[in-house]
DNA sequence: GACAAGATTGACT
DNA sequence: GTCAATCTTGTCC
């Protein structure tokens, strides 16, 4: 799918340089919305553990495809991650949206996660958020700055501390310190990493 | 056509 | 902490 020229400067970048400044954006699906806490930057032919590592599939086109669409595919047969498309056009990168706060329609997110333990818990994970916000395959290669997408990226300010350390669940490149997370948020899928040097 | 692996989650010990 | 669930995708023959 080609969208719109609608350009997106702050996603037309590296995927390692554009997932930090993601955090704080809030991703809106219906009424629902939470805020971006934590991510991780998946790139091209140089990461082996990108879905774009050893090129263009049927899954994988729309990390090809211009910044700003949503790449949504299903893990372990069971569950969706959403994550975001940037990189300059023609070289696949993305951002995994790993946790979110949850911000609007946390009822509706109850209803879909009826397992959840606490409103922490609605989105703390990739899976966990898709099925909180309803995202799922039908939702692969939309435009997220369209006002009037299935859903939307919010864009908002990144926070002052980000705490950067490996990739969650891979087991290739695992060394690379592309996760980031708002340092101290609780909404976060797994112990923190590393937060920046004080100062 | 067959097969192994996977950017996870939830239940159980 | 350990482990099963579940099935699509990509690779190899």
């Amino acid at each position: 799918m080609i969208g719109p020229p609608v350009e997106v400067p702050w996603l037309s970048r590296r995927a390692v340089d554009a997932a930090p400044l993601l955090l704080g954006s809030t991703l809106q699906v219906g009424r629902r919305s939470g805020r971006i806490v934590e991510v991780e930057a998946y790139e091209g032919a140089d990461d082996p553990a990108s879905h774009a590592a050893r090129g263009g599939t049927p899954r994988n086109q729309v990390m090809f495809g211009p910044p700003g669409h949503l790449y949504v595919y299903r893990i372990y047969g069971m569950h969706w991650c959403a994550n975001i498309v940037c990189g300059i056009d023609g070289q696949p990168g993305a951002v995994l949206v790993r946790a979110l706060e949850p911000l609007e329609g946390v009822d509706g997110m109850w209803a879909d996660r009826p397992k959840a333990r606490s409103e922490v818990d609605l989105c703390s994970g990739p899976g966990k958020l898709c099925a909180a916000l309803g995202v799922t395959g039908d939702h692969d290669g939309v435009f997220l700055l369209d006002a009037d997408g299935p859903v939307r990226l919010l864009v908002g300010r990144p926070p002052d501390r980000v705490a950067s350390g490996p990739r969650i669940g891979i087991t290739k490149a695992a060394d690379r310190p592309w996760r980031f997370a708002e340092a101290a948020n609780p909404h976060v899928s797994r112990p923190h990493p590393k937060p920046p040097p004080a100062g």
